[in-house]
DNA sequence: TATGAATGAGAATTCATTCAT
DNA sequence: CATGAATGAATTCTCATTCAT
């Protein structure tokens, strides 16, 4: 087990990150063969990781999804509970986006039998469950918002962000659409974007590094700062 | 040779309906074959007025389309402004949400070069840029957003509201992502939600109907009362 | 429907007499596409007419269960009912030996969900109890001989039949084999073989036409005689 | 060397055992890979000693061969001849019938090129030609019965019998079968069936064991007898 | 003109065989 | 030498498209 298994491994891993990028740029209809020539081995080769499509799609998804659990504990530490819920969201809608049949993952839950998947699902759940519990906590969205909603959101956000042609915009709309979740006098009011300054960037409403002295910053980065300034020449 | 083309036309409506209701079901996969079998014709019948796969999904998305134009063109007069963006909007996405491909038609503007489709969705975006002029002539909504922002914002609320397993809460995330649009201070204040009575269902967030006479309505529906009441005797 | 049906059933035909061939002579293993161009057609061709190979399959052995069908009602009205029975019973085994593969649908009546070759199946087994009957109604065999021990014998012959390289020879065995069924006192002793002179081919066993004048034949073809003639000589 | 050898030998043999059992289970079409997997060992040890698929095959035959070969030279030496005969085409019947497959090794003799496979059937040709030599010696079969006949009529026989849904009906089947081949006047009148009492079994044909003193046996087993009883309380 | 049969390129999947570890 | 991963040709089946009736 342990001589041979690096090298099967390494192919492994080879197929997995041909289909998901093939997957995410050309939809789940790309050919297996496509996948085989992609990760540079032979189509039986897939074959061997993966029995059937179904199989090596539903990895794809586990993977997307195991990442997202990974970005999850990243924040869950990090305080306030409301900014790191609204990170995790944004990251995983950003990460989402990228290929929108990831947002399948989120949504089918149910359907997907594998064991696999179904283990990379649950933990998600746990980790949103978690960083939505401590929002609730501190009061930064309504209680009621559920996980299963939370899913949905993301899965609407990230079309959302795709379906816009123009990334900078579609980020700035997707923030848009996660403030209307904030608990309206808590969060929103004193939080990113009305009193005390803003603490999210103004052009891509991305949130913006607190820095303790100096004058606060209004765009996250200098990209940013020239586009609004552009808006601001043409209107 | 007018005879017989009322025959044609009918069929041709007839392949074009059947299509769009599988298309929605079961998604473009499809085989031509079952759309001939619904529609009750032979498959060469399909191929006379739809030459190609890609030109009857086009038509389909077009017909889409004008239905939304209509729509657009149905919610044009009512006043005030911001309230009939907002009606059409959410009648777009329902009507998108069933099946969830038919935001593609909204999103792919540049990748269809057939005129059909290009005709509609010119229109679509005349009538959407109408609503949108009016609505921000009465400040309802900020005024740097576009018809392409619309776009995107329809196809990733349509996408929200069909991920969701609960038609009533996907509708109802749904007010709350589009209530992100509106000018904080003008109509979402004195609007839908806080202050003057509710114009909304405060269950689903669905436009209420205006009775001139008698008491205002709270919700749209005995179903989002009953499902109100439900909600407050749990909590 | 009638127009272009002729074509197609023709096309049907074509298809399952090419396969009928290609499974006796080379097994259940060949391709369809073999027997697609066998046939002249393309292999969707096959697929229009046979939905899957098991399909395919079950045609072919419903055609030759139909075959022998026909066989036992040109023999049901024979007399004495043993030659009937004996006689259909070599015609059966002779046309199942050309592809042995053929016996399997003499065999695999149970495990035959399809409604086609359940039809066949049955017929024939009616077919097949109507010659019993008679046979034993005249004590021919013994009372205690079903249609399942008759469909086993016949794949048994039938593969004697064929795994004999000499066809006179394995012929012959297979009468041997079959008198082996009759009842002793009754037909087998004044019958075939030893009193009263015989009524079947002394060298291959078939039975023999009876004159009802002149010398009686002692075999049932100028090839036999000759075959006698050989055998005669080398010892 | 040597030391590896028994080690090498050893797996040849799982290997081979293996394979005999999937092959009479499902047919020579079953994967090597399953083979491997039944045997323990790994895809690439089969072909270590097995350089095609065919030379297993090959093997297989051979060592039913040389099974068969065994049982022949244990015959051999009883009397009467021809129940050493029958007894033994008996049992490579009951041997040949478990897996219908194995037939093909005694009817393919030409069109096996290989080494091993000639040397094992030259073999059982041989022994088999020393049992015919006897019976007919003691003229218990016809003088003119070949090996090549016995061959067919074994191949014949195990259909049959594997053919026949009621293990014993197929077994009684078989040996009325045999019967035929026995010379008329000689073995079969005074010999298994008819005077001085069966030395065979009354239900399923099975020779029996001749006990010198005491009430000859009219059954092989217990369960033949009950089975007797059964059928004779029924008519 | 409508029909539905024919076509054949391509997709998923298997498996005998080879080869790196 | 054993292992089991890699290979790729072959097989079953699908479907967009064309064409004869």
């Amino acid at each position: 087990m342990p001589a041979t298994r690096a090298d099967a491994l390494r192919n492994r891993e080879t197929v997995l990150r041909a289909a998901a990028r093939l997957f995410a740029a050309e939809g789940l209809e790309v050919s297996l063969e496509r996948v085989a020539q992609r990760a540079g081995v032979g189509a039986g080769t897939v074959y061997r990781h993966f029995p059937s499509k179904a199989t090596l799609v539903e990895a794809v998804f586990a993977q997307h999804l195991d990442d997202l659990v990974a970005a999850a504990d990243r924040w869950a530490g990090r305080a306030p509970a409301g900014d790191a819920l609204f990170g995790f969201l944004f990251e995983v809608i950003e990460k989402s986006a990228r290929g929108k049949l990831l947002c399948d993952a989120l949504v089918a839950d149910r359907s997907w039998p594998h064991a696999t998947f179904a283990a990379s699902a649950r933990r998600f759940g746990e980790s949103l469950d978690r960083l939505l519990h401590h929002a609730k906590r501190v009061a930064a969205i309504d209680a009621d918002l559920t996980a299963t909603d939370v899913n949905a959101l993301i899965a609407g956000c990230a079309t959302l962000r795709s379906a816009h042609p123009s990334p900078a915009r579609g980020t700035r709309l997707v923030w848009q659409m996660l403030d209307g979740l904030r608990r309206p006098g808590v969060t929103k009011g004193a939080g990113l974007r009305d009193g005390g300054g803003p603490r999210s960037c103004a052009e891509c409403g991305h949130p913006l590094r607190v820095n303790s002295t100096g004058r606060p910053a209004r765009y996250c980065s200098p990209a940013c700062r020239q586009r609004a300034r552009r808006r601001r020449l043409v209107s």
